[in-house]
DNA sequence: TATTGTTATACTCTATAACTATA
DNA sequence: TATAGTTATAGAGTATAACAATA
């Protein structure tokens, strides 16, 4: 019977016949509400931030050299989460761009000192902005408390 | 004179020179707080279920299949925030494991209809208690009302 | 004409081993 | 001997177009 329910709803008149699932057995599961809700985020951020061709690590890695004086590729990949290798490419792409520049440390030549540019400097205010409005846009749809809650119980794990 | 405090922490006692840089201009940041704390909540959910080769989305699609009858492949990729085709070859190893049977839908039959198999059904037994363990551990690390508090915030991103 | 499932493909992200130059 | 950055590569995840069978 219950079948003949879910039949009917399939051959509805909405031209899509999906029926929504039941979800309940996925009610307690945190890490399927992490992807969906990092789906959700990443979908708005990628958008806003396409007209620049600024993904959400080339955000991420840009805000933490402007707040870092000489800070190493080494020292990047550990604070993104990301493998030394695969930061080389991204590092590229921002010194290509003329944002960042890549220079060997003189105290030890095996690493390099990332630094933004003085383009990269007035690159990074349109960056903030953007980004402002899509905080603003994930605050409206939180409510500016329970964001800060949300930000909190994330960094618990760890 | 910032920079020699740096570079006396870089020249440090132990073997990782590596020094934690200023996170404050990520404080803020949802998507970057989001992606790390599922590479946390992944990475052990990996470890527990590698001993039976189950993955986040595997784990999701099984579920799904479980809670609801004659489940179609259309309905799980939108359910699971995936693509059509990148669910085929997937289901198609949970078949091959005999774990779930694929069977054309008698009332439409360009549709597939999904169901667990008595193999499957056995096999939830062991998939339920991994996922209870994984789910205390996480208990465990933010406190059991935070947990609950966290699932909520993450179902209002949509 | 539209939809289900499928194939093929391309692009991104990620993880690892091995190389170089420095230390 | 160990470390910073790099190269090359393999694997997984993801998105899109096009096709066959069916509606």
């Amino acid at each position: 019977m219950a079948d003949d329910i879910a039949a009917a709803r399939r051959s509805g008149a909405s031209a899509s016949s999906e029926r929504p699932l039941d979800m309940a057995g996925l009610e307690n599961t945190l890490g399927f509400r992490l992807r969906l809700a990092q789906q959700y985020v990443f979908r708005d951020f990628v958008t806003r931030f396409s007209a620049i061709e600024i993904n959400p690590v080339l955000y991420s890695a840009l805000i933490l050299i402007e707040k870092n004086r000489r800070c190493r590729q080494s020292e990047l990949a550990m604070a993104l989460g990301v493998q030394q290798p695969n930061l080389v490419d991204r590092i590229d792409s921002l010194v290509q761009r003329g944002l960042v520049s890549r220079t060997p440390d003189p105290q030890d030549r095996r690493a390099n000192v990332l630094m933004l540019t003085a383009t990269g400097k007035g690159f990074m205010v349109g960056l903030h902005a953007i980004h402002d409005q899509h905080t603003a846009h994930l605050k409206r749809q939180l409510g500016e408390d329970e964001y800060a809650v949300l930000i909190g119980l994330l960094d618990k794990l760890r």
